[in-house]
DNA sequence: TTCCCGATTTACT
DNA sequence: GTAAATCGGGAAA
């Protein structure tokens, strides 16, 4: 099957929503340690800069942790939450935009056994934001890298996913943003679709 | 410097 | 279904 890593571009084109969706059956990959895991996006959440009550930039808010979401569309946004979750973020938008898309689930694909290891022997691999953060070793030390580095890619395959097979309902875990609470910006592919893309 | 609380996960009642 | 774990960010003082 063909694959290739995104380019840069796919990056900075389009909304923060509109990248959210196209992220859906793209995969991600990384590599520690010489180990290299990875597995299909299926499931993300946008958020979309400083008009949007749930991103940790609304307001035009600028600090040590959210400087990341200001830079050029490309790179990872990786933070601590709960003081002991990282959750993996993709920036979008042109440079002084902060917009990202939380990537929520994948699909294992690559390096199961390391996974399984990290995860210290659970069934769920990959399903949850700090979840599949564990199984694929990232941490803080990512945070403000390229997503063409040699440590951290997304690539794209030669499928695409159709409108219809993607579910989309309101972002989890955010009612403390209120209205923007509300906004249907979470998406994720229909089960079913994910085990066809194998084939 | 203090204090509150979070884009969650897991174990337990 | 409920609660604990655990710590750094951000606002206020």
């Amino acid at each position: 099957m063909n694959s290739k890593i995104l380019p840069l571009e796919f990056y900075t084109q389009g909304s923060v929503v509109t990248i959210a969706k196209k992220l859906l059956g793209k995969v991600l990959f990384s590599k520690n340690k010489g180990i290299v895991t990875g597995g299909i996006i299926c499931e993300t959440e946008a958020y979309g800069g400083i008009t949007d009550k749930a991103c940790h930039a609304y307001g035009g808010r600028y600090t040590k942790r959210t400087e990341t979401m200001y830079l050029q569309g490309g790179v990872a946004y990786v933070y601590l939450c709960y003081g002991m979750h990282h959750m993996l973020n993709v920036v979008t938008n042109i440079e002084g935009s902060p917009e990202a898309v939380l990537i929520r689930a994948l699909h294992p694909l690559r390096g199961i056994s390391p996974m399984q290891k990290r995860r210290n022997g659970r069934k769920n691999l990959t399903d949850g934001p700090g979840t599949l953060c564990q199984a694929l070793a990232i941490t803080k030390q990512e945070n403000g890298l390229s997503l063409k580095s040699k440590s951290l890619w997304i690539e794209y395959r030669d499928y695409k996913i159709p409108t219809k097979d993607i579910l989309t309902s309101p972002r989890i875990g955010i009612d403390f943003a209120k209205e923007d609470a509300l906004k249907p910006w979470h998406f994720r592919i229909k089960r079913q679709i994910i085990t066809s893309l194998l084939s």
